[in-house]
DNA sequence: AAAGCCTCCGAAAACCTTTTCGGAACGCCG
DNA sequence: CGGCGTTCCGAAAAGGTTTTCGGAGGCTTT
């Protein structure tokens, strides 16, 4: 196929050259392209030969124009850095990206002012929906200008509940991990948290006290708050040593503050996980996997979630628009710090 | 502010609404909102007042479609899960999202067929123009597609030396981590490396032996190539002490090898800094300001990069196309594990 | 052979904005 | 009062595609 290099400058090739090549009308040529009806076989076939000859690629710019369809969507971000818009990010691509969807990526440095500004640029590129990422699960304020396209929040949820919002399921995690630990036999279990300023710990010991709750089991010690790091982990390992010997399995709020865990009992001489089980949230597979025992998690399923508000925006484009927090399930991945090694 | 919450499914209002309101024609309408001349004041303001009335917010598809240029550019990545692309796009985004440029998020996952569908859609959409990133510092072959827009590669060159790409100094990082080992006094410097599959890993080698023998210095033992995780640093580091127990510092070649090191060196009894010291590549904070001491590493400055990929990109637009590749610096910073803390 | 039907194709409108150019109104000077 | 310059406004075209609708031609049937 005789490519065309197209020099710099030129510009690219249109429906009515096409249509001037394969001697038709820019309709017919249109039709052909489109594999509408009322084209002859022979024609459709000179029609493409003549789009392929001139590499021809539809201005999408006029087909949106027309449409009143664009075949866009935007992704708000309020923080990109953060590890968890990401994967969020990344299951939404996915789902988008297997249509014919683009997507506009833009990131508000959780600032009102830049979000407005994004949320702005986007209406004028006729975007056909949105999708905001939250950087915590607390619930955000919902976009301040008035928006006529379907909006779907994911992580954080919309603090207006006729907004569809789409987050984990942070207390289910927390009764899944405690679970998971007394299906190991467990029965002395701490837990230290993250920073108690996030639902998302909150939650996740709402759902953790539960379980115990139901399994006739108190918690060793008091749930101890912090931060997410493995600084905290360390420290509030060493304490609830020293109050609670007798304890077999620690809970923590994040992998980081696990990996902290982990540290100090090994100082302290206490395997893992033959005396002391530890388990991790948010599977961070680098704080997992580099550990001594790989450190078993839950996973938040956060592509997932993409998919999912991804797949929520297109139904509310194509459809009705829902409304509500609808959660994700979350996932125990097990690892060498709760269970010997298969 | 009378806000219009424009019932759903209602057109949005478009020029034609805004002039009507006003009571003038569309042309007077188009200029008196892009400051255009010959509109009176008075004539200027009755438009903005429906304009804001209506909330009017002009069709970007129908103003690129007759101006050529849509404002828009295309990001191509191939694989969005890996921690180097994430802040280069953070650096783009930054760098284009200060202008009026929007940015199409596309993940190939390195799979050539969708790269080249993904490419296609960006075309078809009429990007101004492309960013390329790649997933590793290794060259990557040149987007197939005929392309009539400026391409830049980042982070991966493209193989063709008539592309422009922009890639981080790895040989300059070699040597900068080695001149700071000697800074602080070393003399027995070892090199535990990552992947030699990677030129990343390979191109720091050079600089750094290149650092070594301009002082005058043999590295200590060889350069040990591996892995780019954790497992490997510890295993490393424990060969390195057999063979060499005089080392007085350790460069790693990521900082997950570096606090595998770090660990092995806490069970041998060495103390960091003063009996040896350790340094990472990518500073990736979580890494580095988990471990114990805080670990000195080199930052790539991929979000400059990113921002240098966007700024050349804009250029080739706006003017002519560079050529070759263009190296970011990279920068060291200073923690605890190379020098007492401040 | 005439009428009618089916198949295929083309002209033109529509989408929305920007820009160019012609025209209208008005004030000032001769 | 007429001519001229200035200032402001509007008609129309352009940009590329899709869709609707009318028309042309060929084939079948009576």
């Amino acid at each position: 196929m005789a490519r065309t290099p197209a020099p710099r400058g030129a510009r690219a090739a249109t429906l009515t050259d096409v249509a001037k090549l394969a001697g038709v009308s820019v309709a017919t040529a249109s039709k052909a392209l489109n594999g509408r009806n009322h084209v002859s076989a022979a024609t459709r076939e000179r029609v493409a030969e003549a789009a392929a000859q001139l590499s021809f690629s539809p201005n999408s710019l006029a087909r949106g124009l027309l449409a009143g369809r664009t075949g866009t969507v935007g992704l708000l971000t309020s923080d990109l850095v953060g590890r968890f818009s990401l994967p969020i990010l990344m299951g939404a691509e996915d789902a988008f990206g297997a249509g014919e969807m683009s997507v506009f990526l833009c990131d508000a440095r959780g600032d009102a002012i830049r979000e407005r500004h994004h949320v702005q640029a986007l209406l004028s590129r006729r975007v056909d929906g949105l999708i905001v990422v939250g950087s915590s699960t607390d619930p955000r304020p919902p976009l301040a200008a008035a928006v006529d396209v379907p909006v779907v929040y994911a992580y954080a949820p919309s603090e207006d509940p006729e907004d569809l919002s789409i987050v984990p399921d942070n207390v289910g995690a927390g009764r899944m991990a405690v679970e998971h630990l007394i299906a190991c036999g467990r029965t002395r279990i701490a837990h230290i948290s993250g920073d108690g300023a996030y639902s998302a710990a909150r939650d996740r010991v709402t759902g953790a006290l539960a379980a115990l709750n139901e399994a006739g089991l108190s918690p060793v010690g008091d749930v101890a708050y912090g931060t997410w790091e493995e600084g905290w982990g360390r420290a509030a390992a060493g304490m609830l040593l020293d109050r609670e010997p007798d304890v077999d399995a620690v809970l923590c709020g994040s992998d980081q503050v696990a990996r902290g865990v982990l540290d100090t009992l090994r100082e302290r001489g206490r395997r893992v996980p033959e005396d002391v089980a530890v388990m991790g949230f948010d599977d961070w597979q680098v704080m997992t996997t580099g550990a001594r025992p790989k450190l078993t998690s839950v996973d938040m399923n956060l592509e997932e979630l993409g998919r999912s508000a991804a797949r929520a925006l297109f139904e509310a484009i194509d459809a009705e628009h829902g409304r509500g927090v609808r959660t994700v399930q979350c996932r125990v991945v097990v690892r060498g710090s709760t269970a010997a090694e298969a």
